[in-house]
DNA sequence: GAATAAAAAAATATCTACATTTTTTTATTA
DNA sequence: TAATAAAAAAATGTAGATATTTTTTTATTC
């Protein structure tokens, strides 16, 4: 049924090169990103780099300035209180629908990603370690906003999401490697799930909103030990 | 202070050109963007015109399918029913904040756009005055969701927004013309500050979420009468 | 003869290399 | 030092070459 994926251009995997080193910290937030570099790094010549350029300059990672060239967007802390701010509200409010509208299978999903997210130990590698749990939290509370069944609010929350996501992988650094940070997170999970299950939506949101600004803080500090505020 | 605005590259006006075009319906949904034509409309090479698609596929105007060229993206009365549902849902939540966190010159900010909204009246010629309107009606309703005080909420708001426009052009067609519309627009206005200015959230929110969705039966109708669905 | 499969042709999308314009840097002069 | 001019670097744009998809034509099978 599904389209065999059609083998991708340049432009589009000049973009996905692009878009994972922006967020990996490659690029120095604000930094120029020179047309040159660019073509030398990925081997691809200007177009597929100025295309895939577009594209996150639509995604606001990137800024442009005619005639000027693109820069990295900049980080700086305003802007991580208000992403995150904007996040949990947006998802308190996703969370609110889909109580009102998730069914039993909304309810299993939320479990069996639960699951699957605490049984993430048996790796030893430590940068699939961080891989692996990342892309199953990710799971989890895409599970739980999914019971909204809106494809347009399920967008705009994946696009805020983007721009954290700078900020996420520093907190990710500080977090998947420390068995504390991570029982504490399992018990919010457990927490938050149950409101859930018990149809309770305003402990629920509440819960919700708590647990995705908890990051803030720590985010914070990392920010200005790397020097990037 | 503010930067002069630096002259726009060809990409960025053929980005300009394109986006008005479609929302403005030049162009069929789903209807196929050759290469050919629109170098030859725009009088511009590919290199601009694909970078315009690029950036138009990032807000998802435009879909492309690596090496078979890009599409306008589809109209469906789902989406239309997604979208207006998931923007009643988001300025709710908006205003709900906005409430919260609004002052005193956020108040009067929206009885200045109100009321230069009322006296839209002196205009004749029928575009102009369809777009004079439709300037000052988005004027008012952003005044109202701006005192969130959040960029980011606010720039979601507005890809939203973006996303809607084919829609909403073709309710402006409906309403702007009609004196008896245009009355009830302003009652539902007159009601929604009302009920802002006594800062009551619950009861804002909820005129609010039914003045975004009265739309929607108007839009299905005219969908179905120019044959798009 | 109708339906299917294979091959060729046309149309289209994509990419690169080069030319042009603009900005930035460096050097020169008052 | 400030202003100007020259040089270098960078961004932008165009045209043509290449690769892919779609359509048309031809051949083959039932």
């Amino acid at each position: 049924m599904t389209q065999p994926a059609p083998r991708p251009n340049l432009a589009i995997s000049a973009y996905r090169q692009l878009k994972r080193d922006i967020i990996r910290g490659v690029y120095a937030p604000g930094e120029k990103l020179l047309m040159s570099r660019l073509k030398a790094r990925y081997d691809l010549g200007v177009g597929p780099v100025r295309e895939a350029l577009s594209q996150l300059v639509g995604e606001h990672l990137v800024t442009a300035v005619s005639q000027r060239g693109y820069r990295v967007a900049a980080m700086s802390e305003q802007e991580l209180n208000d992403i995150y701010d904007a996040r949990a509200h947006l998802e308190g409010l996703m969370l609110e629908l889909a109580i009102a509208r998730g069914g039993d299978e909304w309810e299993a999903d939320i479990l069996a990603k639960l699951h699957t997210l605490a049984k993430v130990v048996e790796v030893h590698n430590a940068d699939e370690m961080l891989d692996v749990w990342d892309a199953r939290h990710k799971a989890f509370h895409h599970a739980i906003v999914a019971g909204c069944q809106s494809p347009h609010l399920l967008r705009v929350r994946e696009s805020l999401f983007d721009q954290a996501e700078r900020y996420r992988h520093l907190w990710l650094c500080e977090t998947v490697f420390s068995e504390a940070a991570l029982e504490a997170k399992r018990r919010e999970h457990a927490a938050l799930v149950d409101a859930i299950l018990a149809r309770d939506s305003e402990r629920a949101c509440e819960r919700m909103r708590e647990h995705l600004m908890t990051p803030v803080p720590i985010i914070r500090e990392a920010l200005v030990a790397r020097g990037i505020v």
